[in-house]
RNA sequence: GCCCGGGUGGUGGAAUGGUAGACACCAGGGACUUAAAAUCCCUUGAUCGUAAGGUCGUGGGGGUUCGAGUCCCCCCCCGGGCACCA
């Protein structure tokens, strides 16, 4: 089974046991619901025509060290991968060269399978998966249509970047300072109709379920702060005017009321019209021009210059009548709470920057706790915007609350007067779910007539959301019903298209294919034929137009993970058995890059998914971990236009994969960012060049040192043997590799120190490198005698008895300075070792003639003698 | 500005409050060799000293402790995230 190879020679090896492994399947997951399943997961990747980048492997070989040890450990493991193939550069390339995305994702494709298999990774290739393939888009369709139905799905007009140069919808990463990427021509916001996911509906879930994880801490606060939940309240203003009615704000101070001094309403409220007073009419539009021609961007980049003008319009103060008036300032937005808010300068920053900007009133309501309480509320000298704790001043009734109190009172009073409620906001926003682009999931509706829809509703009703989804066609003034496809009507599948180019309307290139885009479609079936035929006989049978947009490239990466459970399974996403069984990752690795928006809406899609019953549980990854960023050798982030990168590929000729999968872990802590060094790399290869070389003699053969009598090694050999199983052990476990193989090396240069060492010590060495170097390990594996692949060899285990020392090292200090060093038995006592710090050469000269205040001893660790 | 993570030899890094620098890389010296490569052995934080040995040393400054890289407070620098969210 082995190769013949005298000396280590990689280029043979390795290869020779890929195709071992793949010839015998050796990875091939089996549904033994017998073992205990662990499910481990790469974040997979997207194929570019770059080929593999050297972080892939770091995080790869991580999940593959982990699944050939839970493999070595008794488990049943599922260890998949597949490609996340949608995506904008295989459209670019299509534009420009013609030929159909789907060719170039797979001749790429075709390359990363070349590379990662080159890298020995034991996934089970039999599981792969590709978005793009429609028998798995048709999955993700499905998953869209049950989104639909819940309600989650709805049609909106949103801004988009739009180049009138290039004709084209813009993706955020594709628009650079407000230029675009290719060309640098300028770019402006644009409203287009836009598919938007309801997440917000699940924002309290996804914080509140963020508590069962095991992430990294870092992550949860971002995925906290991303979803930004804020209580406060809701406060009703009447407006001046009676029949304006009232001005509603969201505050997170109600216990600030007190301190208004004036309101601020979004540029976008709808009350701006009607607030605007005559006097005040050219100015507000000036303004509402000038704040609707900035972008984001701008809008943000100008934070620190606050801008405003005034309505003409006031507002009342419901806790204390107050009149006080109403502004129009880009400062607040008209996405976030009610779009406007109260004022109150004294206690915000944002509030008191543009009051002094605009010279409005700041009236200070809040004083810090520590402050005497004066009781002719004679304020004490505090630096204002003041928004630390305190007690209320000015107040009325509420005069000398503290804060906190306050804010439930008044919240509490104000319900009662109908004039507020305490509410909940977030600032996470409905999730933008459609592109304007060609290479993406078609979405499985067609817009109809509202007599159409009627029609269908009629006989699927079960399909249809609570509310139908619609949406007015501004230039025709029609309103469209949004007729979602029957599930076995799935998938829709792309059609061929002339021209990847977008239509130049803003909407896809698929709004030029009419025989794809204008159906005549059976309302009950789905099924289609092009509106130019005549229509076909049946009641049935209606007018639809198919929507031209498709779905990001988070869709697809949005359930993956189940579809690796049961990956060709052509009647559900997944086998609800094997779901059970399998359930969701053990653990899964990714770049931290994915902190927010990937991990925030698969695990929407989870509870989604949960609440439908498809899923037995509510969070789709349990344990997360993030690989560090491998830097280049500059210590500058991997480029190529820095020319600093490095290609697996090179790395494996030169020096092996073992190498290169040991040397990227044995680099730094995983999770660590760490720049490549390419010196460093020899070291591991002498490494697995000394393990070859302890195995094996000149000319291939056993090494004249090995012994089958385990009698030969000696004590020490045994104990550190059995400490090196324990620490790789409990280091793999943790994801340590890096000290693992520390350990492993420190125990092959004392085997090779040793005269001889018993084939079974070596053996037990092999099969704890294994997961790490999985090729030489099984060569000489082999060579040593294995009659079977290392890989189906049960993981080593440790004999505690064995690591039991005799002898413990105790360090003697004297005032905390390290003096000397002593040799005790195990259990030796204070008095014992006093005695011996007090004889021993070192130390003595420091304690003789002095009086010894106190002592400190820590049983085979430290005595620390504190003299005068 | 706010929230995280980090700062240890020439380099990557190691270290449950208990010998700082494990394990490697680099460098220097030696052995083997006709020579080289490979391999093996030794040295390798700084500093003073012929030496034994001493002193200093984990970004800076304070503190807690018998004892601090590790815990607490303040500050500096680097990396990441968020950024008018009321």
């Amino acid at each position: 089974m082995a190769t013949h190879c005298k000396d280590y020679d990689f280029l043979q090896i390795e290869p020779h046991w890929q195709t071992f492994w793949e010839e015998n399947h050796s990875f091939r997951t089996t549904n033994d619901t017998s073992k205990p399943k662990y499910y481990v997961l790469d974040m997979f990747p997207y194929p570019s025509g770059a080929g593999l980048h050297i972080g892939h492997p770091e995080g790869y070989t991580g999940t593959d060290i982990i699944a050939r040890y839970k493999r070595a450990k008794g488990f049943n493991v599922l260890h998949p991968i597949g490609w996340d193939a949608f995506g904008l550069p295989a459209e670019q390339h299509a534009v420009k060269t013609g030929t159909h995305p789907a060719a170039n994702t797979q001749n790429n494709i075709t390359n990363f399978r070349r590379q990662i298999k080159a890298l020995g990774f034991s996934y089970d290739w039999e599981r792969e998966v590709d978005t793009t393939d429609p028998k798995y888009y048709r999955w993700t369709q499905w998953i869209f249509l049950q989104l639909f139905k819940k309600g989650l799905a709805y049609v909106d007009e949103r801004p988009v970047w739009w180049c009138p140069e290039l004709r084209t919808v813009l993706a955020n990463e594709e628009v650079i300072d407000g230029k675009s990427e290719v060309g640098s021509f300028p770019v402006e916001r644009r409203n287009l109709r836009q598919w938007v996911l309801r997440i917000t509906a699940y924002a309290e879930r996804l914080l509140a379920d963020l508590k069962d994880v095991d992430w990294p801490d870092s992550t949860k606060r971002m995925q906290e702060a991303w979803i930004g939940r804020s209580e406060g309240a809701e406060l009703l203003f009447k407006l001046e005017a009676p029949e304006l009615g009232d001005l509603k704000v969201f505050t997170t101070r109600p216990d600030t009321v007190f301190g208004v001094t004036y309101m601020v309403i979004a540029p976008e409220h709808p009350l701006v019209n009607a607030l605007t007073t005559p006097a005040q009419r050219d100015a507000v539009d000036a303004y509402k021009k000038k704040a609707a021609g900035k972008s984001d961007l701008e809008r943000t980049d100008l934070a620190k210059d606050k801008s405003g003008v005034f309505s003409g319009s006031y507002a009342l103060n419901p806790a204390n009548g107050a009149r006080v008036p109403v502004w129009i300032a880009d400062y607040v937005l008209m996405g976030y709470g009610t779009g406007a808010i109260m004022a109150v300068p004294a206690h915000d920053e944002r509030d008191y920057e543009f009051a002094v900007q605009y010279q409005l009133p700041i009236i200070q309501v809040i004083e810090p706790a520590a402050a005497p309480a004066a009781a002719g509320e004679e304020s004490v000298a505090v630096k204002l915007p003041y928004s630390g704790d305190g007690h209320l001043v000015r107040s009325g009734a509420y005069s000398g609350l503290p804060w906190a109190e306050a804010k439930q009172k008044l919240t509490a009073d104000l319900t009662e007067q109908g004039r507020g409620k305490a509410t909940v906001n977030y600032k996470l926003r409905d999730w933008l779910f459609s592109r304007q682009r060609y290479w993406g999931e078609p979405f499985p509706v067609l817009w109809v007539t509202e007599a159409d829809y009627q029609k269908a509703a009629a006989v699927r009703a079960a399909d249809l959301p609570p509310a139908p989804v619609t949406y007015r066609d501004a230039a025709t003034n029609l309103t469209w019903f949004a007729l979602p496809l029957p599930a076995t009507a799935l998938p829709l599948t792309l059609p061929e298209v002339q021209s990847y180019l977008p239509s130049g309307n803003g909407e896809s290139p698929l709004a030029n294919v009419t025989e794809w885009l204008e159906v005549w479609v059976n309302l009950a079936t789905g099924a289609a034929v092009p509106a130019t035929q005549a229509q076909p006989a049946g009641s049935e049978w209606i007018r639809g137009r198919r929507e031209t947009n498709t779905m990001p490239q988070w869709a697809g990466s949005c359930w993956y993970y189940l579809r690796f459970i049961d990956p060709r399974n052509d009647q559900a996403f997944a086998d609800p058995k094997l779901l059970a069984y399998w359930g969701v990752p053990d653990l899964y690795v990714g770049g931290a890059e994915h902190a927010v928006l990937h991990l925030l809406y698969a695990r929407f899609w989870h509870k989604v998914l949960f609440d439908l019953g498809v899923v037995p549980q509510a969070e789709p990854f349990t344990k997360l971990f993030h690989q560090g960023i491998i830097l280049g050798e500059d210590g500058e982030k991997m480029s190529k236009s820095r020319g600093n990168t490095v290609n697996p590929d090179d790395i494996i000729a030169t020096h092996g994969t073992d190498t290169l999968r040991l040397y990227l872990m044995f680099l730094g802590p995983l999770e660590a960012m760490k720049p490549w060094n390419p010196n460093g790399i020899e070291g591991v290869h002498r490494f697995l060049q000394k393990v070859w070389r302890e195995c094996l003699g000149r000319e291939g053969e056993v090494n004249p040192k090995i012994s089958d009598d385990a009698s030969v090694d000696s004590a020490e050999l045994v104990k550190l043997l059995h400490e090196t199983i324990k620490k790789v052990g409990e280091d793999i476990e943790s994801l340590r590799f890096n000290t693992a193989i520390s350990q492993m090396m420190i125990c092959i240069n004392a085997i090779q120190k040793a005269e001889r060492v018993s084939r079974a010590t070596l053996q037990q060495f092999l099969q704890i490198l294994a997961p790490l170097a999985p090729h030489i390990t099984e060569e000489l594996w082999a060579r040593l005698g294995g009659t079977q692949s290392i890989q189906l060899a049960a993981w080593p285990t440790y004999d505690p008895a064995k690591l039991v020392a005799t002898e413990q090292k105790v360090v003697v200090q004297v005032n905390g300075k390290r003096r000397a060093e002593l040799a005790v038995p195990v259990g030796t006592q204070q008095d014992d070792a006093m005695k011996l710090a007090l004889a021993h050469a070192d130390s003595a000269p420091f304690l003789t003639g002095k009086t010894i205040k106190r002592i400190v001893f820590v049983p085979g660790k430290i005595l620390n003698i504190v003299v005068e």
